[in-house]
DNA sequence: GTCTATATCACGATAGAC
DNA sequence: GTCTATCGTGATATAGAC
């Protein structure tokens, strides 16, 4: 099913390749699988239909080589972050701030996400695709920075990262993909330090006797 | 744009108006709003296309109505919960245990989420009749419940909520609706334990003095 | 390799009989 | 109100010139 088979397409002069794949682009984000047309695709590109139909065998194989090279590109955006050094509680508001802002600044990603969720009952090895490339290697970096952190009192590490990712990534479902910005308003630190205090314990423990943490 | 007059197309049979927006549940659930024809839905419905067209202005139309009578169903499930007594650990416990539990056994759930998602882009008005009658009334109800309870440790009830669902959330997202219980298996006792911990406290609190709540 | 032109078909929506 | 039949359009994919 398309996902095999990408590699043998590319040896073709490459410099259509990546206009087709940047017009595949504009208009699978916009309109969905089923909603572009191979002809706006192949205007938007800048090249005749048919030029397409000699890079890509057919309109699946095109969605799934433009699947693939963005699952690429923002698997890339997070290997290369180094977090420096400091307290547990520091290095996690670092990472989440930075993801966070990352997310909510890349337009580009929200429409990805919503492209993968609304074809994933179509294309569900697509879906497992971005899982495997995206969804696990995040869940599984924030789970080692929480193991090698004993201080942090949590002891499923591994729960507990998912529970991070996926606040982070229901706030910019709600709040972006989905549009409810006017409909439930929220700062995006009210959510990073919430989960800090959660994770690292409240901030202002002004009596660190049986009272608690309210403000 | 269609949200409105829905009701104003419904003084019609009212016999036919559910066989037809059953067989077009059926069919934008599997292929989306796109990928489902109205020849299809026609048939799936067991009349004709011209019946369709008699009983809904159009495709959009048809669409719009099938979402809102989806979201208000998907509502009432929620609204009629009562969770007892109990301590806010065990309370906690409980509402988790029945959303999850929920959540999991509703396949046709999770292809609506999905639907709403993958439309968000075409249809902006309709995912925000999501948010405001499925994913805010569960937020707000969650915040009251923890504002309600003093003895967990959040200075942020809103913010708290919304870590809460989005987890739970995300959990159906990577496990059912991306396909992805094979690549990041999880049990989701796991999910509920680890919330219930970072919210109420680890539970083992051998010694409730100045050390903290370490396991 | 890339184009224009075309084959073939399914789509949304409607007309008109009953 | 519901049907059959159909109109016009735009879809995927290909043929053949250059």
């Amino acid at each position: 099913m398309g996902i095999q088979g990408v590699r043998s397409q590319r040896q073709l002069s490459s410099e259509k390749t990546a206009a087709i794949l940047a017009g595949a682009m504009q208009q699978f984000l916009r309109y969905g699988y089923a909603g572009s047309s191979m002809d706006r695709i192949a205007a938007a590109a800048g090249v005749s239909k048919a030029t397409v139909y000699s890079h890509f065998r057919d309109k699946e194989g095109l969605f799934a080589a433009l699947i693939q090279q963005m699952a690429v590109e923002k698997m890339a955006l997070m290997d290369r972050e180094h977090f420096g050094e400091g307290s547990a509680r520091e290095l996690l508001q670092r990472i989440l701030a930075q993801g966070v802002g990352q997310l909510e600044e890349d337009d580009e990603y929200g429409a990805f996400i919503r492209l993968i969720i609304g074809e994933s009952g179509r294309f569900p090895q697509l879906a497992r695709l971005f899982v495997e490339n995206i969804s696990k290697p995040g869940v599984d970096r924030l789970t080692q920075l929480l193991a090698a952190h004993p201080q942090v009192q949590c002891s499923d590490p591994e729960a507990t990262a998912r529970i991070v990712i996926g606040a982070v990534v229901h706030y910019k479902l709600i709040q972006d993909i989905l549009h409810g910005r006017d409909i439930m308003p929220l700062e995006s630190d009210r959510i990073i330090q919430a989960l800090v205090n959660l994770i690292c314990g409240a901030p202002a423990q002004v009596w660190p006797s049986a009272g608690g943490s309210r403000s």
